[in-house]
DNA sequence: TTGATTTCCATGAATTCCCATGGCATCCCT
DNA sequence: AGGGATGCCATGGGAATTCATGGAAATCAA
């Protein structure tokens, strides 16, 4: 069907870490996953980051082969390098989804991003977020506030033919 | 054929979700998915966006990949992208007509626009929007009253010609 | 052994699938 | 021109599945 993660929604998260991915990205997952075939459960890719990083992210196998190949083309032993290395091969978690469409993630990761009980997931492209959901709604304030100063008709594909803002 | 959409109908809305959505604008779904084959049911996106809208609006895959091609073109970490990707990533439904005509709209998506029993259909270009039909009356006593203000032989189409209004 | 993972069952709610009907509009035959 | 017959369209109802979530049993690791 289609390469991109669409929609948000909340689950809960169990003692042991366990939460429902949103059914709609396991069928991402599924058919962006090379060794995937009926009956099997779909591998994905956790990205948690440095310690600024206030959420997770969630990765396709097709999609972080991309991006694990666009830093291979990268100069050995360039900073840039070095630092997307870390990232996205030190600082993430190769897992995949159980049968009952269910992700465990660590408690040494849920109490970096500050996970409880609830995550929200939100897909963003081809990659989707877990956020702690107070936290998401922090982050978006700005933007909330910004949208407050808009007229009510506004219309954000206006920002696809215009300017940047700022 | 064509695109756009065109025309605008009001249509039941189930205990379920469920609504018939306009015979004709089938018809541009289906030129507008690339995986459509006859016999198949095409897709669409349903964005319902953030808080302050009172619609929905209904893309074709071509359409929103239109979209999507353009955001992914702004620089990443751009107030823009980020506003842009929220409302079309996350606040958006991935999903298809079923093989009676029908879509399905979730319990939340109905509460957020004020969906109850009808839904009106309104073609808007290569979009097109879903609203309460009192909602949707609203809405337009407003440009109506916008009308009021322009001479009675003001022709619409002068918009064409110059520069945007306010 | 003991705490921490995985696996394996269990269940209510939500969602999808499948079948059914009445209303229109169109086609076609005589 | 009349009058089916045909077919798509809008809408409903119930059965069958899938989801999200919880808990217990089995396995693992230190």
């Amino acid at each position: 069907m289609s390469r991109r993660f669409r929609g948000e929604s909340v689950h809960k998260v169990d003692g042991k870490g366990r939460v429902s991915i949103p059914a709609a990205f396991r069928r991402v997952l599924e058919e962006n996953d090379p060794d995937y075939t009926s009956g099997l459960n779909p591998n994905l890719i956790i990205v948690y980051g440095n310690s600024k990083r206030t959420f997770l992210e969630g990765f396709s196998v097709a999609s972080i082969n991309e991006v694990d190949e666009k830093i291979a083309a990268l100069p050995r032993g360039s900073k840039s390098r070095r630092i997307l290395e870390r990232m996205f091969s030190g600082q993430a978690l190769h897992t995949s989804i159980d049968e009952t469409g269910r992700l465990v993630l660590p408690q040494k990761i849920r109490d970096k991003v500050g996970i409880t009980n609830d995550a929200i997931f939100i897909a963003s492209g081809d990659t989707f977020q877990i956020w702690h959901p107070d936290t998401y709604t922090q982050h978006n304030l700005e933007i909330d506030s910004w949208y407050d100063q808009q007229d009510s008709d506004f219309d954000p594909l206006f920002l696809l033919e215009g300017e940047d803002l700022d």
